[in-house]
DNA sequence: AACTCGTGGAC
DNA sequence: TGTCCAAGAGT
């Protein structure tokens, strides 16, 4: 569970840290907010004051650039536009329309709280910030952005920007992820919102750390906080965040057949407890190999893989036989710590029956599930 | 506290 | 080609 939760008035000035020029310092924030009203970006869910699209934009934008969101943001307001159509929908339209984006929990998450919403909430956004907290795929950044942005309630956010910029406010040495650093970031967010007009001011917040406090080579001569920050004071902006350690990547290599019978495609829904949850991706068989760590990267040595074996394994699993078995294209996918190589064959099958979580499907019906990534690239090819 | 979960753009 | 990184949450 998520703790602390901040305490709007809790924090008197004074308690803070401060210097002439530290967060509780107004002219910090008369300076903010007139760079950003010089400077906003025009982003289409800073045209709404509607908690629901704030809401979808939110989870959406969640470890995803905003390049990418707004596409999604707009086809996805299109076809639900209120929590209700949301509720009513079905989970595999909800994944379609998120398709491409990942992290597909937060699909599967944002579905099951508008049906929370429509049964618990009288089909309202809550507005308060504990009842926001506890819906699924909400965590404490989150809760304050909405409880900020759509009702303009007094409450911090740390997410990556807003890190990056306090981190360097600061001049803070530690790795973000920390739980010490956390506590300062969340701590220096608290004593930063202002009273009036948090929303905008949160947006200004981010809007700073996205376009000029940025990872590498932030534009310091154009930020109106200059004269605030530590880590420019002492010539640290490039050296502040801290990078974290990176996790080993795994090569695998995976053999994945399109099986055709009569026009029809054999597919499999992927499992609730792995990746790609609740979506339709080709039939995949490991292909045995052996791990190597090089450096950072452990490289699967992989004799190809011999088509009698991919024959008797299709058959155990799938009780499907397949007559012919040909090379089709190769496809480099990186995920999280996996660089998968999936070599992709083409087979024809005889029309049986299968059991879940397979089935047949027509070119038509495939094009419209949620399919993996490396399966939609395959599903165009085949069309 | 450390892992898991995706993808694409920038450099 | 590789590396870094993004309006995090859940476990």
């Amino acid at each position: 569970m998520p703790i602390a939760k901040s305490q709007p008035h809790g924090v008197s000035r004074k308690s803070f840290p401060t210097k002439e020029t530290g967060p509780s310092n107004p002219q910090l924030r008369r300076r903010l907010r007139a760079w950003y009203r010089r400077n906003a970006r025009d982003l289409p869910w800073r045209r709404t004051a509607d908690p629901y699209a704030i809401w979808i934009s939110e989870i959406m934008l969640q470890q995803t650039t905003v390049a990418a969101v707004i596409p999604y943001y707009q086809r996805f307001l299109a076809k639900f536009p209120d929590i209700q159509s949301l509720a009513a929908a079905d989970q595999q339209q909800v994944l379609r329309l998120w398709e491409g984006l990942g992290y597909y929990r937060r699909a599967r998450q944002l579905h099951t709280a508008a049906q929370v919403i429509a049964s618990q909430h009288g089909g309202e956004f809550p507005s308060e910030f504990d009842k926001i907290l506890t819906l699924p795929g909400i965590g404490r950044y989150t809760a304050g952005a909405i409880a900020s942005f759509a009702y303009d309630q007094r409450q911090p956010i740390v997410e990556a920007n807003t890190a990056r910029l306090y981190a360097r406010l600061l001049a803070l040495k530690l790795p973000l992820t920390s739980s010490a650093a956390q506590e300062a970031l969340w701590g220096l967010a608290q004593a930063i919102v202002p009273a009036r007009k948090p929303g905008e001011f949160n947006q200004a917040l981010i809007e700073l750390g996205a376009t000029i406090c940025t990872p590498r080579d932030p534009q310091c001569e154009q930020c109106p906080l200059i004269a605030d920050c530590q880590a420019h004071r002492r010539g640290w902006q490039n050296k502040i965040p801290v990078p974290a350690k990176k996790p080993v990547i795994e090569d695998v290599t995976e053999t994945a057949v399109a099986i055709c019978a009569n026009g029809r495609w054999l597919l499999i829904q992927r499992a609730a407890d792995e990746r790609w949850a609740g979506m339709w991706d080709f039939p995949r068989v490991k292909t045995p190999s052996h791990e190597q760590q090089q450096g950072n990267v452990l490289v699967a040595d992989s004799q190809s893989h011999r088509a009698a074996d991919i024959r008797t394994e299709l058959h155990q699993r799938l009780g499907v036989t397949v007559r012919s078995l040909d090379e089709f294209v190769t496809i480099r996918h990186t995920v999280t710590r996996f660089r998968i190589t999936l070599n992709c064959l083409q087979a024809e099958a005889r029309l049986r029956q299968v059991a879940h979580p397979a089935r047949w499907f027509d070119l038509p019906e495939m094009v419209d599930l949620p399919l993996t990534t490396p399966a939609r690239r395959i599903a165009k090819k085949l069309a």
